[in-house]
DNA sequence: ACAAAAATGTAGCAATCACTACATTATGAA
DNA sequence: TTCATAATGTAGTGATTGCTACATTTTTGT
């Protein structure tokens, strides 16, 4: 595959700058939002120049819109890989939440630039043509635990899968997204490793009871 | 209280050029964050000049401190005037998460300018002396509900108010927030007044069965 | 009445921004 | 080999930014 000299194609050595260059604009959007993150930081932490970033993406907006769809697109990949205990509804949602809680966590580019994108009123997701392939997946994952729960009679029928996605994104989204101001506030560092633990089964606690049929005070975690 | 030329005595306009560009300051930052939104910009709306809030603030990340201590202020203000009924733990716990959600929904400035300093890190709240004084208020409230509830039995003992108090804002937070990546995301507007009054009696029914001792169908809203 | 100071107005500077015109190199197809 | 073109490099441009020097007006304490 390479040419006399040793190096990669050109072909190739092409598409590594496309890619490095749209990681590098997640990094730098996620570090300080569409207007905060220049053009030619990003150009420079991908080691290449602001002129590649127009030519493969046509302007700064065309590359923010690139890097929402790779944030998307890396969030539908890791959640695919989720594999449900269907036989037990409870373990099931359990393993849907914190993969969730622990996603948001492990990856606060996700949440910052999201949040950047609604700070634009989402203006630029709403140009994303694969936008709308984005949801289908994520929500799928609670309704197959929800479902599963609601056959055997232990999740409550007139619950919304929707209402529990959201409710889960919220409760791990939120804790992340403002855990600097959050701590501030209540005077105790969120991040510490003990604290974040506490808050998980909390948030696993908190969906079970919301979802569960016969409430029982043994579903939470022993 | 005016002088013979029927204006203001100078002191009164010097705070009203100041107030005005404080309030300013929060509009242009909630639209466009700290740095989309600019110095002139918030002048210009303030009927003023650059040349005053350097005047006044120092500086611009000045003037985005001060923005920040105003929005937790009218929120504590806000939250001072609720009033719970502490003889039915179940009804006041139910107030006080349709105050925090609805707050967060009447005031977009508050969410965004939150998520503008969380973008920072919190480097901003961190440099303001007044930031400590402003949890004891809103987890209080909740705590009153909790601690009423606590009293009666009703409420679980285990439940600690700070991780109520969390939830509850994540919930109303989120929903306001995220409204445009979500609403494309699941392809259905939140803002639809439907939408979001069910999401309303949703997050009652979840914080409710989430601190309720012993969990009971009809804790749900009629 | 007068001087110190508070408050405001004007004009502009240096730096950074997104973006582009133009030139050059490397590659694959004929 | 030749040639069209894909890919990259260089050097800018005009606009906007945060901020400041300097001047002026208004008020207040004595």
């Amino acid at each position: 595959m390479n040419d006399k000299t040793g190096r990669a194609p050109r072909q190739t050595r092409a598409q590594d700058t496309r890619a490095s260059l749209l990681k590098a604009a997640v990094q730098v959007f996620a570090d300080s939002g569409l207007h905060g993150g220049s053009v030619s930081s990003i150009a420079k932490l991908a080691g290449s120049h602001d002129r590649m970033i127009y030519y493969y993406f046509g302007n700064k907006e065309g590359l923010f819109v690139a890097a929402l769809e790779e944030i998307y697109r890396a969030y539908n990949e890791a959640e695919a890989r989720v594999v449900l205990d269907l036989t037990s509804p409870i373990t099931a949602l359990e393993t849907a939440v914190i993969f969730f809680v622990r996603y948001f966590r492990d990856h606060p580019e996700f949440v910052t630039v999201l949040n950047s994108e609604n700070l634009h009123r989402g203006k630029h997701i709403s140009l994303s043509l694969r936008a709308s392939q984005f949801s289908k997946p994520a929500v799928g994952l609670v309704q197959r635990a929800l479902q599963a729960g609601q056959r055997t009679g232990q999740f409550r029928s007139e619950i919304s899968p929707r209402d529990v996605y959201v409710m889960i994104s919220a409760l791990g989204y939120f804790y992340q997204s403002n855990q600097y101001t959050l701590s501030a506030f209540l005077g105790e560092p969120l991040s510490a490793p003990e604290r974040y633990l506490q808050w998980e089964s909390f948030v696993v606690q908190a969906v079970l009871r919301t979802v569960t049929s016969v409430p029982n005070e043994e579903t939470s975690l022993p």
